[in-house]
DNA sequence: TGACAAAATGTTAGCGCTGTCATATTAATG
DNA sequence: CATTAATATGACAGCGCTAACATTTTGTCA
């Protein structure tokens, strides 16, 4: 199975040969081709291409420390959210040669922190991690890396270094407020997963309820399982069943929506005449439903681009005008919530 | 930014130091420790968490030539099909510290040709790859490579290395016998995205149709778009305003089907009374609709699953009892198409 | 108990590349 | 045109690890 010692691959010494210089210089014109005359810098890409030159990522690493690998921390795999992330992640570390590495947490903080150091000890040059609720030991050590580290999806103006996400709170602040707006009295709420964005997002809803004093416990349905289509539908026959006054039910999340939708669709509930219905995140199905289901959009896939780019510029050394960057929401109401 | 040469990391060589013998038994506690007699190994372990050494990746594939790097190319990331494949891939590669690097084809031959030479050039020590209609001059590289390769989501008897997937072309076909024998007539179709895949169950479509004299190419709706809700939608209420008397619309995708649903309910259709729909794959959401969705059920998780462990299993030289799985799909008969 | 094989450990060299420092070449300046 | 600074190239060593071969120790059997 092994080839051996010798793989035969050329290295950079075989086109040092080729155009007769020292392998230096080849290693030089490849990453930081400013320090090289134009004219070796030419013949030097030419011969690469010509006996199909390819950098060995090991040997780089090994050589500089440096690896140009970049670790990206998300609780979930499966969840759209983050494959929006990855997407836009993907997208800017492709074309600029670097590696990513998925750590893929299941929503525990105890395999966060075991990703995390592991990711360190493998000597990343760059980190994007989920959210900003780290373990405080973890939360230390990275305070010290001298690599650079983007949080995202949440919004804090005080990061480990760097950040962009936004405001859970401030987007399904608005949202109940536009609720409150179309007449809803009796508000529910179906919250799954638990995880810290989504409990930000429910005590927006609770707050608003209570500032308007309207507030009871009885119609905030929450469970622990993963968020699902199912688990909505059946959250909001629960609800309904036991409170057939409800007019109107927020949910924490698309998929739950979409189930709430189907309960409310199956109890021959006219959405959005007797119950409102609400999602967050907006993805794509939201505004294909019949009727079309008011959301939060949030710009999964950009927070994925811009976190990837914050990390390229400042191993490159550019200038990062902002720190911790709040990306923003907006709320799309639509028909469902349109009383 | 940069350490500098000397990391302070802990090496192979302050464990050999501590313990007392050579590193390079250090070397072969660890990656063959049968090799090492248990005694040392004892104490080496020990040694090793105490220092709290962590090997160095870069290192060892120098080193070795070995990278204990997966490249997996799919051809989206954003495809929920694939975020549940990818699932099943991580699940064990992280159980045994194997590294998967992802590449993205957007459904591009070219893109993933690039990227499936590129992984080769990484040094990859398995290469997991979607689909069987490679390119022929990739194809006829793969064939020579000395490493595992498992292609996986379809079936042929004749893989370049290993394969697990499933035969779309008779999951769509027993769908379609599913409807006909529910008694529907003038069945339309939609597909979206065109892949490889989407064709086959498309022909199976037109097949069995043809078989039955019933099969009309107006009722064929197709578009290059990417799949999606609204897609389905849109192409189902064109289907429909040109076709009023069309009593299924097969869709080649769950995302498609839900826009379906979507149109029909705008348009007062009853489902499955006056028309009938399915999808493909069995996405969560199938079964939590109003009506519930019939579709095929395909088992994307465990693909991935078998998939790393093929590898790992040959990697490892172990036996590999089956070079070409076939996985199988489940058509999850539904009230949606239930006459 | 000796002869031999098998198991356990060590020595050496080098994987392919880049950091560091040294040297040669060119440009800039008065 | 000499002098200094900047630019361009090179020599060398070593990153941390393991393959290949060499040597020592242990076990086995007549």
């Amino acid at each position: 199975m092994s080839k051996g010692r010798k793989l035969g691959k050329p290295t950079i010494a075989d086109v040092a040969e080729k155009v007769g210089v020292s392998s230096i210089t080849v290693s030089r014109a490849i990453s930081s081709p400013s320090k090289v005359s134009k004219k070796l810098q030419k013949l030097i890409q030419h011969a690469i291409k010509e006996i199909n030159y390819v950098p060995d990522l090991n040997a780089q690493a090994l050589a500089s420390g440096r690896t140009n690998i970049i670790g990206v921390i998300i609780p979930s795999l499966s969840n759209n959210i983050f494959s929006d992330v990855l997407k836009g992640i993907y997208e800017l570390a492709e074309q600029k040669q670097y590696r990513i590495i998925i750590g893929n947490t299941r929503y525990s903080s105890n395999e966060e922190t075991r990703l995390i150091k592991l990711f360190m000890n493998q000597g990343v040059s760059g980190l994007i991690i989920t959210g900003i609720d780290q373990q405080k030991t973890v939360h230390d050590l990275l305070k010290n890396v001298d690599y650079p580290i983007v949080q995202i999806m949440e919004y804090t103006d005080n990061p480990i270094d760097m950040l962009v996400g936004f405001d859970h709170f401030a987007g399904m602040y608005e949202l109940i407020t536009h609720i409150l707006d179309q007449g809803y009295k009796k508000i529910a709420s179906i919250t799954a997963r638990l995880d810290p964005r989504v409990m930000r997002r429910m005590s927006a809803y609770k707050q608003k309820l209570i500032e308007h004093q309207i507030y009871d416990p009885k119609l905030q349905a929450c469970s622990k399982a993963p968020s699902s289509v199912s688990l909505g539908k059946q959250m909001a026959l629960e609800l309904l069943l036991k409170n057939p006054d409800i007019d109107a039910i927020v949910c924490c999340g698309d998929d739950l929506a979409l189930g709430c939708l189907s309960a409310c669709t199956e109890l021959g509930l006219n959405v959005p005449e007797q119950i409102g219905i609400s999602g967050f995140n907006d993805l794509e199905f939201m505004q294909a439903m019949t009727p079309p289901l008011t959301s939060v959009q949030t710009f999964r896939e950009e927070i994925g681009y811009t976190a990837i780019d914050m990390i390229l510029k400042r191993i490159n050394k550019e200038e990062i005008p902002q720190k911790a960057i709040d990306i923003g929401y907006k709320l799309q109401k639509r028909k469902s919530t349109i009383n």
